[in-house]
DNA sequence: TTACATGATTTTAG
DNA sequence: CTAAAATCATGTAA
């Protein structure tokens, strides 16, 4: 600030000659005429530059006999063009701003966030749907939605004030430094231009501030957003109740376990969990079965032998109640292979009408064991690999565990 | 506290 | 996209 006075009067001498202001004081013919004139512009400079040493009420004065100049017009004009000239030329240069694009990404996360949005709508509400959504068992899961909104509408109203404060403190700024300036383009070359450039800079400077607090609002999101999504995670077991009809299906489906859609949707809601949940617990069940068939032999009897009691009851209404002997069947895998199940699976899957045992029927259990375990469901259910070579019943747990 | 069970998520393959 | 496989992170029984 304080070199451009220097730079406006080492500039002076050529000034006169070169801004033709006192043209006529060459043409005026007489010397003594022009050296008149020339003092008496070196006078107006004189009071420009010991402006600033008067006193207060004397600067006034002088300002004012100054802005009555019958020159003062003409000099401003030149001032402000060879200051234009020379200074602004210089960092006219570098004005464009580059449209920081971190700038844009916070203002698009803060969007999405629903913080700098429609007031309490947009993300809320359709979060709100989808906890909705997912299931009956909402008191929890709307207990921590409803904990995450009230954190995130806290982040969003600090935000705001915040972000009204720097507005607010951007515009007292701004209209005091343009009110100065104008104030001082009485007596110095300011030109409107000028001033719209530093408000420009004001500008920028405060939405630098400005994204700084977008940052720490958006840092905040993140980490409420993860310790949310971390609370998500946290896992609730579903009910017996659930847990018995997914494996019901599971084990009475068990030569192809993967309900349709239809399916799905129909236990999502007899257990009361989405579908995306049937569809986990599918796709565990399915992996660990496979992984380790012995280890639920068991409990693929247990429903086996429910569900052919359910089907017998079904079917024939006479109460058989014909000793389960299921809940026991057989301590581990090895002696269940040999033992009891294989015609309880016979039947099961025969009342079923499943196709699962088709081949099997005519082969032992241990061979469906092996088919099972080797192939998979997806691909070949053929079991023409049945053979299964001096395969020992303790070859089931050849399992590679977790 | 540990080991295992289990729902959910992420990675990988088709 | 779906499903398998791997992995995570918690719930729970011992």
């Amino acid at each position: 600030m304080d070199e451009q006075p220097r730079m406006m009067l080492s500039h002076t001498p050529g000034m006169a000659a070169h801004a033709g202001l006192p043209q006529h004081v060459h043409e005026g013919g007489t010397a003594p005429d022009g050296d008149a004139r020339k003092q008496e512009l070196g006078e107006i400079l004189q009071q420009i530059m010991t402006i600033t040493d008067q006193s207060l009420d004397e600067a006034q004065a002088r300002k004012h006999g100054l802005n009555c100049h019958r020159m003062k017009p003409a000099l401003f004009n030149v001032l402000c063009e060879i200051k234009e000239k020379t200074v602004l030329s210089i960092r006219g240069a570098q004005e464009e701003e580059p449209l920081d694009p971190q700038l844009m990404r916070l203002d698009n996360m803060l969007l999405a966030e629903g913080v700098s949005g429609p007031d309490k709508g947009g993300g809320s509400v359709a979060a709100a749907a989808a906890a909705a959504a997912s299931g009956g068992v909402g008191a929890d899961n709307s207990a921590e939605h409803s904990d995450y909104r009230a954190k995130l509408s806290q982040i969003r109203q600090i935000y705001h004030t915040e972000l009204e404060k720097y507005e607010q403190a951007c515009n007292e700024f701004t209209t005091h430094v343009m009110n100065l300036l104008r104030e001082q383009s009485r007596t110095r070359p300011i030109s409107p231009k000028e001033i719209e450039r530093m408000v420009n800079i004001i500008h920028r400077k405060f939405s630098s501030i400005q994204m700084q607090l977008k940052q720490s609002t958006c840092e905040a999101v993140m980490i409420l957003r993860s310790r949310f999504l971390d609370a998500r995670r946290k896992r609730r077991n579903f009910n017996k109740q659930a847990t018995e009809i997914l494996n019901e299906y599971f084990y009475s489906h068990l030569s192809n376990p993967y309900p349709s859609e239809e399916a799905k949707e129909e236990l999502a809601k007899k257990c009361s969990i989405t579908v995306a949940q049937v569809s986990n617990w599918f796709g565990n069940k399915r992996i660990r079965y496979k992984k380790n068939i012995g280890k639920f032999q068991e409990e693929a009897n247990m429903y086996a032998a429910r569900t052919a009691v359910n089907a017998a009851n079904a079917s024939s209404h006479g109460s058989q109640a014909n000793s389960p002997s299921t809940p026991n069947s057989a301590g581990s895998a090895a002696s269940f292979n040999v033992s009891n199940s294989g015609d309880l699976f016979m039947s099961v899957h025969a009342l079923n009408g499943d196709s699962f045992q088709g081949a099997q029927v005519g082969a032992n259990v241990q061979s469906q064991v092996s088919v099972t375990a080797n192939g998979g469901w997806q691909d070949a259910p053929t079991p023409s690999s049945v053979t299964s070579p001096t395969e020992g019943p303790g070859s089931v747990h050849s399992d590679t565990s977790n």
